[in-house]
DNA sequence: GTCTATATTCCGATAGAC
DNA sequence: GTCTATCGGAATATAGAC
């Protein structure tokens, strides 16, 4: 908690800050103790001394990186701000947390891949429920006729999708275009500000 | 090759789908030998006999998926239609290949923010490149004043994150929206036809 | 709380019979 | 080509001194 409460608590942060860094590159299988210690500066056995094993200190790094996630999907899309500029909001805030946290988003899907059923959990212990305010939201502006008919999910998905994927796929993306990480950097920060306009366009009913 | 000629062929592709499976449901790290063994219903020791060791058995799968996104992206991408009857046949033919094959993209996707480096190799070998063609359309289009001013890499990235975006964040998705399978391939078969609708309403230009 | 040294488990790979 | 049995190394986890 505080550092001056608990001086180890210093010893703990290193620790968990190694985990997000060696977990999230390498996964649970891939991840190495040992690798995990020499990052934060400590051997192997002062990290079993601190969390007991492997999968409880993988499972703290999980549960708070579902978490962050979490708490900005949930606090944005369930406020109480008019549809394009809520979608204005999320989209460069989203797009901002996973730039600080890159390796977040690629984690949590990966992991989530390697073990749905026990890690959907996790969900339900984080609370994630369907953004119940948001659909809603949706439904009335297509029946105000300000917009387009389309599933309430799939533009959802299609949010997410633009925010997230080029995370996900950064090495792809690299790969097919032939960028560098300056010209991927310059296009992250172009998404920010035009994700969300591409989104609206395609949603927005012309007369 | 041929089943009648060589009678093991018929252990080698046993093999090779077990490999298929667990490697991309588990990654390089989390996949065990002796699963694909069970899996393909013969002993680790015929395994190693066929392929001499995990690395190698994981390059050919690895490669494999990446041969066969990198020709439906470039064959439909490089061919001579106008640029949104090919954003229709691309999402389309796209989103079925995924469909059929749900593991390609995530496992690719996952696999390279494993190893960069050291993957990055296998791209120059399968031969991917910046799909010129259609970046030369694109800015056609928008000089003809078509389209909106957009830049080509970013609109191809909007077509790959709606495309395959669902199957690599399946399990969030499933998650957050509180969807079952059904529920999701139901979503996904809508957009097959939606998603390159949605794309053209983004850039197109309304007087 | 932190270390060195060691036990234990797991898994990739090989030897050798058939 | 296919099997059983086993080796050898690597990685997690623990024992015990300081």
């Amino acid at each position: 908690m505080d550092d001056l409460k608990d001086p180890s608590a210093k010893t703990r942060n290193q620790i968990l800050e190694a985990s997000r860094k060696v977990f999230s590159r390498y996964g649970y299988a891939g991840a190495r103790m040992q690798q995990i210690a020499d990052e934060a500066g400590i051997n192997k056995a002062l990290l079993h001394y601190h969390f007991r094993n492997k999968e409880t200190l993988y499972g703290m790094i999980f549960k708070e990186a579902l978490g962050t996630l979490k708490n900005t999907l949930f606090e944005v899309l369930n406020c109480d701000k008019p549809l394009f500029d809520k979608i204005r909001i999320f989209c460069n805030e989203y797009i901002n947390l996973l730039q600080q946290n890159s390796f977040f988003i690629g984690f949590v899907a990966m992991e989530l891949n390697h073990n749905p059923d026990k890690l959907l959990g996790y969900f339900k212990e984080t609370g994630i429920r369907p953004p119940q305010i948001f659909v809603e939201q949706i439904n009335e502006e297509i029946r105000k006729g300000t917009i387009i008919h389309i599933q309430p999910q799939q533009l959802i998905i299609n949010i997410l999708s633009m925010s997230a994927f080029p995370f996900i796929g950064k090495p792809v993306i690299k790969g097919v275009m032939g960028m560098d990480d300056e010209q991927f950097n310059t296009i992250i920060e172009q998404r920010k500000k035009m994700v969300s306009e591409w989104i609206i366009a395609s949603i927005e009913k012309h007369y």
